[in-house]
DNA sequence: CCTTGACTTCAAGCTTACTTGAACTTGTAG
DNA sequence: CTACAAGTTCAAGTAAGCTTGAAGTCAAGG
């Protein structure tokens, strides 16, 4: 039995669609290689590729984050434990991040609309004067952070 | 000086734009009296509306959920600090459960693919035998949630 | 040989949450 | 009165991440 498995196989094993696998082809988050019929023939690391894609995608990142990271993987050979671990470092800044923000509107959900005061304007929680300064109006504290927001996806 | 506020005067206090107001209000969501220009004016109580949109966005609810919420405050009133108490509380829940799944991801981003075993199908946090029994393949524990994925959104 | 299922490409469609543009009306300052 | 900003509606466009459909090819079983 091969090491290359067909996208139905894929499909099957990492609970993708075969039309996301493709998309993600497309995309060049994965690659194939083709048997003489056409049709792909994917290399078993893929699946940790894939893997590594989905994980990514509930962390926040977009494909095209994605795609960024992994082109960040060593060419020419399938990636270590090693490889796929420098990937991820940055990942826990960030999900350390998105932590925080989640403990800030859990707490902001106790304090402000639980006590009836988040009007936006008038309460200390949304725009607390210790803070930086005004970066324009609207619930700037919990609200807003730096940076695009994270478009999180549907699993 | 009313309580009625214009659009624009409403967008520059919450930081939404003019479009997406309007949107909200074809989407029920916010509602305004209008003007014999028949221009919007709308209610100051509308800013905690909005506040209360905007966070629950970040939490990762839909705005067809966001509406759903809404729709239970008192009606014919202007809601108080405990009717917006209420309708969050389900939302503490929703937080930790997020918070949760965050720190799972954490966790296997260390343990696993940081090991270098991250492959779908060998890893025995990806599959683990002390779960619940298998709802198809895929990476189960961590990328897989029950229920809908949350589609979190931009800011 | 025939059928069935898995595969191919390509284009178009879907969902969410808006934004943008066109064409027009209102409100306000000078 | 004249500008010009701000408001109106409605239709169409955008972005991400896929899915669906059409039309055709390929592989295995009977």
């Amino acid at each position: 039995m091969s090491d290359l498995l067909s996208i139905g196989a894929v499909s099957r094993r990492s609970g993708v669609a075969t039309s996301a696998l493709r998309y993600y082809e497309e995309l060049g988050l994965i690659s194939a290689e083709r048997a003489p019929s056409g049709h792909r023939r994917f290399n078993r690391s893929v699946l940790r590729r894939i893997a590594f894609i989905a994980f990514a995608q509930r962390i926040g990142l977009t494909l095209d984050e994605i795609g960024a990271e992994l082109s960040r993987l060593p060419p020419g050979r399938v990636p270590v434990g090693e490889d796929w671990g420098r990937l991820s470092r940055t990942w826990h800044t960030r999900i350390r991040e998105r932590i925080a923000e989640l403990q800030r509107l859990q707490e902001g959900l106790t304090e402000c609309i639980g006590c009836g005061c988040l009007s936006l304007d008038q309460c200390a929680l949304v725009n607390p004067d210790d803070c930086e300064a005004e970066r324009g109006p609207g619930p700037t504290r919990w609200v807003r952070q730096r940076g695009p927001a994270p478009g999180e996806t549907r699993g």
